[in-house]
RNA sequence: GCGCCCGUAGCUCAAUCGGAUAGAGCAACAGCCUUCUAAGCUGUAGGUUAGUGGUUCGAUUCCACUCGGGCGUACCA
C-alpha cells in the first residue's frame, strides 16, 4: 500500500515540484474513519509555501493520478491531512506473496551484504546467569534475528575475561570452601562470592583429588575449575534460551597476540596519551569527553579500556558493517571513551551501536529482591527459565522498550503465566493450526480466486494488519527495538481473534471458506514468522 | 554536584524519527459457548501524559527549569 502511493507521489512530483522539498511518508491514521493511510505532506509544506494547508492538499490531490481499483477513496481532512482509502480487492491481494513463500515473509533485502556483529550476554565467569543477564541475552539474540531477517549475516559473540582480580577472588572462594570441606577452619571474607555454586565446585573438587589441593593457589585449579564448571552452566541456561553464541572470545587473547601494546604505541605515536603518576593517561578531554582517564596502572596493568579498544579493532579488522554491543546500564560511563578512543584511531565508530538496556527489578510477595552476584540472594536466569518457562521468559524480555526500567514480579509471573500475553499469540497459532486440521475433512483448500469475497471489516483489518509485517521488521531491525513486533504480534493476534469469531470457514459457502482458509493460513504464516523473530515457539495445539 | 535513562488508566506497559478523539493487557463491572479450541469475543468504567514555562498550524514526543525514581560518575569490569 505504502509503496502504491510512494509511486503516484513521485510521478505527481514532476508537476508538483515542491513535492521533492520534504520527505514523503505515510502513516497508518490511529482511527480507521481516517483512511487506510495518510498523508502529511500539505501540512509540511504549509509553511515554506505560505499557503494554508489545505488548500495545498487540494493541489497535491488533484495531480495525483491513480488507479480506480487500488485506491477507492480519497479525502482531505483536519488541517490537512490527505486520507487515502483503498479498495478491498487490493488489500485482500497481500495474502499471495504469503502463501507463496510463507516461512520467508516478512524478510527483506535492504542490508544484503553487509555483515553485523552482536556481542551480548559477555558475563565474567565468576557466577551463574541472573535475571539481569536474561534481559540483556534475550534482546541481544532477538535483535541478532532481526538483522538476519533485513539481509544482514549475522554472528553473535561473547567476550569474557577470565583473568584478573575478581577471577582471582572467585579462585580463592572456591579454595576456601574446599579448606572448610576438609574441616579446616578459615574465614570466609564477605567481598567473596558467597553463592552455594562455590560450594558445589569445591566438593567436586574434594571428590576428585580429596585433600591433595591444600597447598594449591587459588589462580590455578581453583580458579580454572570454577570457569571451567561456570561456564558450562552459562552455556546450559543460553541454550534453554535457544542462544547459540558463533564467538566466544577471551580477553585474554588480546594480551598474548600483542594487541593492547600495539594500541598502547598507537595512542603514544599520534600524541594522544602521556604519564601521570606513574600511570598512562588517555587525552579524552581532547577528544570531546569529560575529562583524560588512566588506561595503564601505576601496576602497569591496563584499565579495561585499553583492551575493550582493542578488542573493537578487532572487529573492524573482521571487517563488520555493523557492530552492537549490548550492556545494562550500570555500563553507561564507560562506552564514550572506548567509542572516542575507536575515532581517535581513525575508525569509523558509527559502526559501533551501543545499547544500553535498563535494569531489572525484581520483585517477590511485594518485596525488591536485589540481585548480587556475590552474594547469595539473587535469582538465577536458570530458576527463571524453571518457574515460567523459556517463551514466556523471552517474551517477557523483549515486550519492553530497553530504555525502560521494568518490572518482573516473580510471583506474578509464576501465578499467571497462563494470562501472559505470549499466551495469546500462541492460542492463535493454536487455533489456526486447529482449522487447517479440521478441513482436511471438509474438503477445502486455501485458494486466493476469490479474495474479492474478503470484505468484512473483521477480514479487512486483520489483511490491512499482515500488510504492515514486512515493514514492522524492517522498523524494529532498524530501531534496534524488539518490543515493535510484540506490539505488532498482539495487534495481529487481536485482529484474528476478532475473524475467528465473526467469520466461519467451515460451514460458509464454499468460495468464501476457502477465501477465508487462505486468510487464516497467511495469518498462521505471520504469527509463526514473528514469533521464530522473538525465540518463541509456535504451537500447533495449547 | 555532573552524565545517561525513566515518570502515561488502580497495576504492567504502548503510542508509527511532531500528527487528527493518548491505546492495549491485567484487575473491576455487565454480557456471549447444542456449530472451526471460551487460553477467545462484545460492552462499561478508568487520564490535567509528574509539574511549570517555551518552540508551532499541532507536543506524550522537541527545549529549559522544578519534583520524584534507577544507573553511573575508579589507577573495578
Amino acid at each position: 500500500m505504502k509503496n502504491y502511493l510512494a509511486e503516484i507521489f513521485n510521478e505527481a512530483s514532476n508537476k508538483l515540484a515542491y513535492l521533492k522539498n520534504i520527505k514523503i511518508t505515510f502513516d497508518i491514521p490511529k482511527n480507521e474513519s481516517q483512511g487506510d493511510l495518510s498523508s502529511n505532506a500539505a501540512l509540511l509544506l504549509s509553511k515554506q509555501l505560505k499557503k494554508p494547508p489545505r488548500k495545498i492538499a487540494e493541489e497535491i490531490l488533484s495531480s495525483l493520478v491513480f488507479d480506480k481499483d487500488i485506491i477507492k477513496n480519497t479525502e482531505i481532512a483536519g488541517p490537512g491531512f490527505i486520507n487515502f482509502y483503498f479498495t478491498p480487492i487490493f488489500i485482500a491481494q497481500i495474502i499471495k506473496p504469503i502463501l507463496t513463500n510463507p516461512r520467508s515473509y516478512g524478510k527483506s533485502v535492504k542490508y544484503n551484504g553487509k555483515k553485523a556483529n552482536v556481542e551480548f550476554v559477555s558475563a565474567n565467569p565468576t557466577g551463574p546467569l541472573t535475571v539481569g543477564h536474561g534481559r540483556n541475552a534475550v534482546v541481544g539474540d532477538t535483535i541478532a534475528n532481526l538483522l538476519g531477517w533485513v539481509g544482514y549475516e549475522v554472528d553473535r559473540e561473547y567476550y569474557f575475561n577470565n583473568a584478573g582480580r575478581q577471577m582471582r577472588i572467585l579462585g580463592d572462594s572456591v579454595r576456601i570452601r574446599y579448606l572448610e570441606l576438609l574441616g579446616n577452619k578459615v574465614d570466609f571474607p564477605e567481598d567473596y562470592y558467597q553463592g552455594e555454586y562455590i560450594t558445589e565446585i569445591a566438593r567436586k573438587l574434594v571428590s576428585d583429588y580429596g585433600d591433595k589441593l591444600l597447598e594449591e593457589k587459588p589462580e590455578g585449579i581453583f580458579k580454572d575449575k570454577a570457569e571451567q564448571e561456570i561456564f558450562v552452566e552459562i552455556k546450559n541456561t543460553l541454550q534453554r534460551l535457544g542462544i547459540i553464541h558463533k564467538i566466544f572470545f577471551n580477553e585474554n587473547s588480546l594480551y598474548e597476540e600483542g594487541k593492547i601494546v600495539e594500541v598502547l604505541d598507537e595512542f603514544k605515536n599520534k600524541d594522544l596519551s602521556y604519564e601521570k603518576d606513574s600511570a598512562v593517561w588517555l587525552k579524552l578531554a581532547q577528544l570531546g569527553n569529560d575529562q583524560d582517564k588512566v588506561i595503564v596502572k601505576a601496576t602497569g596493568e591496563p584499565t579495561y579500556r585499553l583492551p575493550d579498544i582493542a578488542y573493537h579493532i578487532t572487529k573492524f579488522k573482521r571487517n563488520y558493517d555493523l557492530m552492537i554491543d549490548i550492556f545494562g546500564s550500570d555500563h553507561n560511563a564507560t562506552y564514550p571513551d572506548v567509542l572516542a578512543g575507536l575515532k581517535a584511531l581513525s575508525y569509523d565508530d558509527s559502526k559501533v551501536k551501543v545499547l544500553i538496556h535498563q535494569f531489572v527489578t525484581i520483585t517477590e510477595n511485594g518485596e525488591i529482591v536485589k540481585m548480587s552476584t556475590r552474594k547469595a540472594n539473587y535469582v538465577t536466569l536458570d530458576q527463571l527459565v524453571d518457574d515460567v518457562g523459556a517463551d514466556v521468559v523471552r517474551y517477557f524480555f523483549n515486550m519492553r522498550n530497553i530504555s525502560s526500567h521494568m518490572n518482573f514480579d516473580l510471583t506474578l509471573a509464576r501465578k499467571q503465566s497462563e494470562e501472559n500475553p505470549v499466551f495469546y499469540l500462541q492460542y492463535a497459532h493454536a487455533r489456526i493450526s486447529s482449522i487447517i486440521k479440521m478441513v482436511e475433512n471438509e474438503k477445502l483448500q486455501p485458494s486466493t480466486d476469490n479474495l474479492n469475497l474478503l470484505t468484512a471489516n473483521e477480514e479487512q483489518l486483520l489483511l490491512k494488519k499482515l500488510h504492515q509485517f514486512e515493514n514492522e521488521v524492517l522498523l524494529s531491525a532498524e530501531f534496534y527495538e524488539t518490543h515493535r513486533i510484540c506490539v505488532y504480534l498482539e495487534e495481529l493476534a487481536a485482529a484474528f481473534h476478532k475473524f475467528y469469531t465473526f467469520c466461519r470457514i467451515i460451514g460458509s459457502e464454499k468460495n468464501l471458506a476457502e477465501a477465508r482458509l487462505a486468510l487464516a493460513v497467511s495469518t498462521r504464516a505471520v504469527i509463526k514468522n514473528g514469533l521464530m523473530i522473538l525465540g518463541v515457539s509456535a504451537p500447533e495445539k495449547m
